[in-house]
RNA sequence: GGGGAUGUAGCUCAUUCGGGAGAGCGCUGCGUUCGCAUCGCAGAGGUAAGGGGUUCGAAUCCCCUCAUCUCCA
């Protein structure tokens, strides 16, 4: 991609402060008075719009045209199709103002240097004007209309792009010593083949007070003293396979200058934060911090860190993206988190993100609309992420404090890196924070340790990968067959006659299979749909004059080609013969009614809840069908009922699904849906359910919705951060489902006898709470009389009393009670119970604190004499076990382990 | 896809070695008070996520399932 080529970087001037006045000063009185960067952005798009070209608006932060981006990272992605020739252009001159989204080297933002979001300025030509035009247009906004000093302007090329070369030195008029040719001015091709070309940039000298002192110090030196501000991009040539360049059909413009940047230099502040399009920004952050930005140190870094990152939440919330553990979630949830750490940093207390996001909202909105309209919604999704990972914080928090004084206790200054990990990778506690708060109270962690169990964790993360991967079918079976591919007819057939053109038994090629042999078996065309998509494989039938087999399943070996497993189960097989395929039709319908309702299904979801869910994977099966997808809170039942009947709507509209085959790019510019991270070729195919849904699918879909009879949401669930899970039943499954529990509430009604089920049951659980309560008194009013009994049977030995007797108690918790009792009732002594509950014996000993016995050992001994085992604290002791015969012999051996 | 952690009253969490399930907040009632805040007393509220195992005895040890958090891919 293009825009300021090589790198993101805003360059900074240096030590702040001072600095701002010298910016100001060397742009001479030629520059316009303060310009502020709404009116940068304007002036940028007027200055192309009177040049002819048409001023479209800023795509999405998420890449709509192409699934190969994780986000939109400079202006040209959305002109992407203009330029590759697939699709028309509304104009061969086209210019935006466009939201961008870099993630390298994300961890560094805050050093005044990188930022992840920002906005970038281009013109772009569709095969119209070349260099010439580019670089014209470049000189006259850059001097007249921006004001910058001629003199102090620099240019680079590409060393042999003698073209550019000579126009900005004979045309434009620079001074050759002030075009530096550098090699690294060359932009693409984008993968191993493609448009690629030379391009231009433009520096600003800032003047020698910021260079480094070198003889050569010219841009591209790694000093301060040249800030380049635009990029000039000249797709010239059309790399192919041998690294050949030759000249492409149709020459394009492609440029970015930084609006940042731009606004920087206009203002002349020290860094893109001092401006306009920040300051509010760091100082609402300030302002909850309590403290003062332009001090230097790391109270300028996190404020920054906070301002850029408030600036990237709320712009990919707005755009739909979600935090999440993968893929551009797991981008804003890397954002979000090193904002809401830089703000503890702070000492803010409490959720903050919130304010600074709306601070945002406040500054750019008039620029973009969306963001006011979804405010509300932003706002919930940073708030409950803010939330969640407060609380991952605090967690983290007493596990450190737990750690640090285990260490400092031993005298250890250094945590040891497994501990860090351990932080890490349980608690989700990020390794710079321990690093933080180990400091503060003087000590260490070590790094390198960490690393190691990082990397350890990688390394199997990876093996396992692999091994995974080691488990399917190796091709190479498939690659002996005498095909390749088969015809997949099955969207208009479901019965054909074909040819077997190939038979696989035990990964072998074999010309003919017998009865009771499990085959792979591969046919020219075939009705069989090979699972896909998350829909499941078909089954049925292949029948030959000589032999059946009965299809189980059906599979891609590879690309384009269909192997049906099963097994021939009359006569045999051969290749070569004709055969009839059949699959099973009320099976295959069973699943389309599950397809098209999930195509409903996903619609109705970004209806009721917004167009930041997505597709996360699905599974279409004849019984049910199941559906993940992204959202950032479990649904409330209102939401699903209002789901349910959206779907179930569009059922009775009896709307009709038809599929075309057609190019990507005109899919997607239909509006079709496609899933992320799925590779689709040049063709592809669009279903449409009237103009209610369009997505791009593969699967084999119903003639009408109403086929789908009645759609039913069984459950919705997590399945990890950010994505959830319906399942659902549509059709014979419904209805079958219906009958179930109308079946189980009319049986519980005519077993309870009412037809106010909740009143009925309620009155049981009220009637049986009552009545455990009454046993329970029951229990202890017979206790009470045991403890008469047992009171009047106690013995004195070597002057303590002791109560050693055989009681009727359920269990060990009425032994309890009684033993309680009759302790009390003591003051002082020993008291020993037994019973037999269930066949086995149970004991328990209690003894007051002056008897100076252990009831514990006392209850062991007494037990062990019937052969059972068991233990307890000194004022208290049970056990059990042993010969219930022998209780009573256990009982009467009391006094002689007290003497003992 | 792989790993780690957690799951106890409505909420936040204790429960030392396997031996009687607890605290704070919240809730209900009574009292204190002109009334409120406060305070005092009493009370309700538990399948210790679910299932299996070891044991005389499991919230506690082992295994499986589920849910939540988290890291890696």
């Amino acid at each position: 991609m293009t825009g300021l080529g090589r790198s993101t970087r805003i360059h900074s001037y240096g030590r702040a402060g001072g600095a701002l006045c010298c910016a100001r000063r060397r742009l001479g009185s030629r520059s316009n008075a303060e310009m502020h960067s709404s009116q940068v952005r304007r002036t940028f798009l007027e200055f192309f719009r009177e040049k002819g070209h048409l001023i479209v608006p800023s795509s999405s932060l998420i890449p709509h045209g192409d699934p190969t981006l994780l986000l939109t990272s400079a202006g040209m992605v959305q002109m992407k199709p203009y330029f590759m020739g697939e699709v028309e252009p509304p104009s061969r001159r086209l210019t935006s103002s466009q939201k961008c989204f870099r993630t390298t080297d994300i961890e560094q933002v805050g050093n005044e240097r990188s930022l992840t979001f920002f906005e970038m300025l281009g013109n772009f030509s569709v095969g119209d004007y070349f260099k010439e035009g580019a670089i014209s247009f470049a000189w006259e906004l850059t001097t007249e209309r921006f004001g910058l000093p001629a003199d102090r302007i620099w240019i680079t090329v590409h060393p042999t792009d003698e073209e550019a070369l000579a126009y900005w030195r004979d045309v434009i008029g620079i001074p050759a010593e002030r075009i530096v040719k550098d090699a690294e001015n060359w932009w693409g091709p984008a993968g191993e083949t493609g448009p690629c070309g030379p391009d231009s940039e433009l520096y600003l000298d800032r003047g020698e007070e910021f260079g480094c002192d070198k003889v050569d110090c010219r841009p591209g030196c790694d000093c301060e003293r040249f800030l380049e501000f635009w990029n000039l991009v000249f797709m010239q040539f059309n790399q192919d396979e041998q690294k050949r360049r030759p000249p492409l059909a149709m020459q394009c413009i492609d440029t970015g200058l930084g609006l940042e940047r731009m606004s920087m230099i206009l203002q002349g502040t020290p860094t893109v934060y001092e401006t306009d399009l920040f300051m509010p920004i760091v100082q609402t952050a300030a302002d909850l911090a309590g403290v003062r930005y332009g001090n230097g140190g790391r109270t300028d870094y996190s404020l920054r860190v906070i301002a850029d990152h408030s600036r990237a939440v709320a712009f990919l919330v707005c755009d739909g993206v979600l935090p999440n553990n993968e893929g551009r979630g797991y981008i804003l949830r890397r954002v979000l988190r090193r904002a809401v750490r830089h703000g503890r940093l702070l000492g803010i207390e409490g959720p903050f993100l919130g304010k600074t996001v709306n601070a945002v909202i406040e500054l750019m909105a008039d620029a973009y609309p969306d963001l006011r309209e979804r405010r509300t919604f932003i706002d919930r999704v940073v708030s409950v992420e803010e939330a969640k990972f407060n609380q991952t914080l605090s967690i983290g928090l007493n596990v450190l404090d737990e750690v640090i004084a285990k260490y400092r206790e031993q005298g250890i200054k250094m945590i040891p890196g497994e501990e860090v990990f351990r932080l890490h990778d349980t608690y989700g506690f990020p390794r710079e924070l321990t690093a933080e708060m180990a400091a503060e109270q003087g000590m260490e962690i070590d790094l390198p340790g960490f690393e190691a169990a990082m990397s350890r964790q990688r390394e199997q993360a990876r093996r396992t990968a692999k091994f995974g991967l080691g488990e399917r079918p190796p091709v190479e079976i498939y690659q002996q067959l005498p095909v390749r591919e088969s015809e997949f007819r099955g969207y208009q057939e479901n019965v054909l006659e074909t040819t077997i053109v190939g038979i696989l038994a035990n990964g072998e090629a074999v010309e003919t299979a017998e009865t009771g042999q499990d085959v792979e078996l591969v046919l020219r065309e075939t009705p069989f749909y090979a699972e896909s998509g998350g829909q499941v494989g078909d089954i049925g039938q292949v029948v030959t004059d000589t032999g059946r087999m009965v299809v189980t399943d059906a599979q891609h070996a590879l690309p384009g080609l269909t192997i049906h497993k099963g097994t021939v189960r009359d006569g045999r097989l051969s290749v070569g013969q004709p055969a009839r395929a059949k699959l099973d039709l009320a099976r295959r319908l069973d699943t389309a009614r599950n397809h098209t309702a999930t195509h409903l299904l996903h619609r109705a979801l970004r209806e009721v809840l917004g167009t930041h869910v997505q597709q996360r994977g699905s599974f279409v099966g004849p019984e049910r069908l199941r559906f993940d997808f992204s959202h950032f809170e479990a649904m409330t039942p209102a939401e699903l009922r209002q789901v349910s009947q959206s779907v179930n709507e569009r059922i009775r509209d009896d709307l009709a699904v038809s599929a075309i085959q057609t190019s990507y790019a005109e899919a997607v510019a239909a509006g079709a849906m496609a899933l992320f991270g799925e590779k689709y070729g040049e063709s592809v195919r669009m279903v449409s359910i009237g103009d209610y849904s369009r997505e791009l699918c593969g699967g084999t879909h119903l003639h009408s919705t109403g086929q789908i009879g009645l759609f039913l949401i069984l459950s919705e669930s997590s399945i990890g951060g950010g994505t959830r899970r319906i399942e659902a039943l549509t059709g014979r499954a419904a209805e079958r489902y219906v009958y179930e529990e109308m079946d189980a509430v009319a049986g519980l009604q005519a077993q309870l006898q009412t037809h106010d089920l909740p009143g009925k049951v309620s009155e049981l659980q009220e009637e049986l709470h009552g009545q455990r309560r009454q046993v329970q008194q029951l229990q202890r009013r017979l206790l009470q009389q045991e403890l008469d009994r047992v009171l009047a049977a106690a013995q004195t030995v070597d002057g303590i009393t002791v109560v050693a007797a055989q009681v009727d108690a359920p269990n060990r918790d009425a032994l309890r009670d009684l033993g309680d009792m009759i302790k009390a009732r003591l003051g002082s002594g020993v008291v020993v119970l037994a019973t037999v509950a269930d066949g086995k014996p149970a004991y328990l000993t209690m003894v007051t604190a002056d008897t100076k016995i252990h009831a514990g050992n006392l209850v062991r001994q007494v037990a062990s004499v019937a052969g059972g085992g068991g233990g307890g604290r000194p004022d208290l002791g049970q056990a059990g076990g042993g010969d219930p015969a022998k209780v009573g012999e256990a009982l009467a051996s009391v006094p002689r382990f007290l003497k003992g």
